[in-house]
DNA sequence: TTTT
DNA sequence: TTTT
């Protein structure tokens, strides 16, 4: 068993990209979270993480979301390793998502939204679920 | 966000039923949880969860587990309320599982495990999770 | 082991009680999650759960949280079962939170946030712990 | 918000230290998680991650655990980075544990277990809660 | 009994 | 209604 739960904002606006070959979308973000307590100077830190969504879930974060937008997502750690061109073993962790919600519509955003989007009509917190994840419906998803 | 992890023992063998018209598969049965801490009296109380597994994996609980066995359980917390024959209006709440996982091998079970089992020849802890996750259709729920 | 997640929005205001005797502060609230996938008809429903918040945290909840405001709750489900006037048992379900985070600033309410709050001068999403919860000192992790 | 709870296996025997200074005992410890998935080859990979527990609960599983146990662990997930000699920043993910469970009582094992020891006696899953931890008084809930 |  |  390996399940994550995090609420955070996003540092940057996301990346698409789409596996050679396949085709399959993937998008990837980082987000900061804020611990739960101060440390001793009285601040507050944040870790930050990098989250991976795969399929149409992805496209959907791509095309949502962006820099600054709180989110929660659900998944599972995963740890990958490679070799840097000095033949060292580095290690990264990611998140690889199968749940995403956007706790913010985007009309609360500084930035003026898209005209003519559909998401801006449905109620936060909105959920985004995996592909390959059964929806309920999965094709009366309307973004 | 809607995330729940559980791991506890079968009170009881799971029970398989086909819903309606769609024959889709259905498992449902109930764990038990410990406590992480004990009571005033100094005893470890449980709580008692009723678990639903949707397709294939519920078709995989229904015929690997049994009372006793050790499972974790990830999934969403939900209720329902449906009317008495008096007309009051009751709650159940049930968690609707997207992932269980077994973590005792049949083998250490005192019964006898079924041969030609492909199942018997992976480690432990095991993770069966939802192809095509099926969602919910609330109201053929047949319990 | 028994860990959830939720994220919604109050439904109420919270109630705090003090446990007669030992004085002991406890919140009560409900809260709306909205499910991750909408139903056959295209809607979006929603599930209710009971959140119990103990201690310090518990009188903070009472002081910054009211009805509509969103938030994070991590904790453990709990079933308690007791008798009605009739001699029926009825059972219902609780969310015993050890964290609770406010994820909307109080600036944001439509209602004026109190003067000399403290509380206002953390950034979101901001985390209230358990009481006796142990922060990390992070430089003096050792290794 | 940020939880994780894992289920999976120790690669070697806990280590523990105390803080120089406050005397803080803490334990470290490596666990294996399998994928729920195989991967194209058909083969079940696994991830391994570092978990770090603090105060009493920490010398619990330094005294309890071994290599091979199975645990299930809750905590969140904390990024740190330190310099290398050469002058480099790396990044360490690790769960810091507010929650460990034995999921195998030591008789299980291979190994003797220790003589008097009064967490033998405690059926399993068994429940290592953080220090400071507030247990619940059940017959002191007022609602 | 329910939030946005 | 409950498991070990």
């Amino acid at each position: 068993m390996n399940s994550v739960v995090l609420v955070g904002r996003l540092t940057k606006d996301p990346e698409l990209r789409y596996i050679p070959g396949t085709g399959r979308p993937v998008a990837t973000f980082s987000i900061a979270v804020n611990r739960a307590f101060v440390n001793k100077e009285g601040k507050r830190e944040a870790d930050f993480f990098n989250i991976v969504v795969w399929g149409k879930p992805g496209e959907n974060c791509a095309n949502y979301l962006s820099k600054g937008r709180l989110v929660s997502v659900r998944g599972s750690i995963q740890n990958r390793s490679y070799e840097t061109q000095t033949g060292e073993r580095r290690y990264i962790t990611e998140i690889v998502a199968d749940r995403v919600e956007f706790l913010e519509s985007k009309g609360r955003s500084e930035s003026a939204s898209p005209a003519g989007n559909d998401f801006e009509k449905s109620f936060e917190p909105v959920g985004l679920d995996s592909e390959g994840f059964q929806a309920l419906d999965d094709d009366d998803i309307p973004f």
